[in-house]
DNA sequence: TCATTTGTTATACTTGTTGTATAACAAATG
DNA sequence: CATTTGTTATACAACAAGTATAACAAATGA
C-alpha cells in the first residue's frame, strides 16, 4: 500500500494524502515519472470519497509535485513550475517559529532541535539510493 | 500592545493569541508571575469575542504556561504541571517530519534547515536577559 | 453590605471547512 | 464505441471558529 490514513487524526484526510505522497518522494519510494493511482482507485483503497483524493492531488499539482492530465492519470513530476523553494523556506520559518518559541519556554536548547532535524533527515533518506 | 492578530491569517485567532503569549514568554517580554490582561480587556483590545480569548488562555493553562483564578486573573506560571516536554518533543517531531520531507524534495539540505533553526533561536532570544 | 472585577458556564446563531454522495461532462485510448 | 481518467456541479451532513448575550460564582474594596 502506497499510503495509509488515520481517520482519527486531527489532520484532514486530504492533507494526510498530500503529505504521504511528499514523504514517498522524499524517501525515494516515488520517483519522477511514477504514476499515482487514479483518484477513484486510491479513494476506494483508502475508503474515502473521490473528491478527497482529488483535493490532495490538486494541491500536489499546485505545489509542483505532480502533473494531472485527463485520461492519462497523475504522475510525479518534479522540477516544473509551482510554488517555489523560496516560498517554502518562508512557510517553514513561520511554522518553526512557534516550535522554537515553545522549545525555549521548556528549556529545550537548539542542540536538541537540531538533533531532531538530523534524525528526521536520516530516517527519511535512509533507504534512498 | 502585547499582541497583534491577523484576521486574514489561515491560523485561527485563538491560536495566534496562544502562540503570541508563548512567544512573549520565550523572548522574555513576559516573565513568571506577570499578569495577562483579563479576557474581556484583551478581547476588546483585539476586537474579538471574549470566548476567543478565553479559549486561548485555557489552552495555555492546559499546556502549563499560565494559571487562571477566578477574580484574580490569569498569570504566567511556568514549571507547574501541564503537558510535559516529552509530549512537546513528540509533537515537534510530527510537525517537523513534513517540513523535512518537503525540504528534501526541494533539494534543501539539512544545513539550511539547521541554519534556520539557529536563526530563529537567535531572533527569539535576542533581547532576553 | 454592596458594587465591581474576573473567570465560568450556557445557549444560540452564522460562516466556512471537511467529507460524502451522485451525476454528468470531456478527452484520450484501444 | 466502450472504457478510462480527470473535471465540474450540486446537495447534504458534521464539525470548527467566531460572535452575541446573559447569567452565575467568588474575591476585593469602598
Amino acid at each position: 500500500m502506497l499510503l495509509t490514513i488515520d481517520l482519527e487524526s486531527d489532520q484532514p484526510i486530504y492533507l494526510q494524502i498530500r503529505n504521504g505522497v511528499i514523504g514517498g518522494i522524499a524517501s525515494g519510494k516515488l520517483a519522477n515519472g511514477d504514476a499515482l493511482p487514479p483518484v477513484r482507485t486510491l479513494a476506494s483503497e483508502l475508503g474515502v470519497n473521490l473528491h478527497t483524493v482529488n483535493k490532495a492531488y490538486k494541491m500536489l499539482q499546485f505545489d509542483g509535485f505532480v502533473r494531472m492530465v485527463r485520461n492519462r492519470g497523475t504522475v510525479v513530476s518534479l522540477g516544473g513550475s509551482g510554488r517555489g523553494s523560496v516560498d517554502f523556506i518562508e512557510a517553514a520559518a513561520e511554522t518553526l517559529k512557534n516550535t522554537v518559541s515553545e522549545a525555549i519556554t521548556r528549556s529545550i536548547g537548539r542542540e536538541q532541535l537540531i538533533e531532531l532535524v538530523n534524525r528526521l533527515y536520516d530516517e527519511t533518506e535512509r533507504d534512498k539510493k
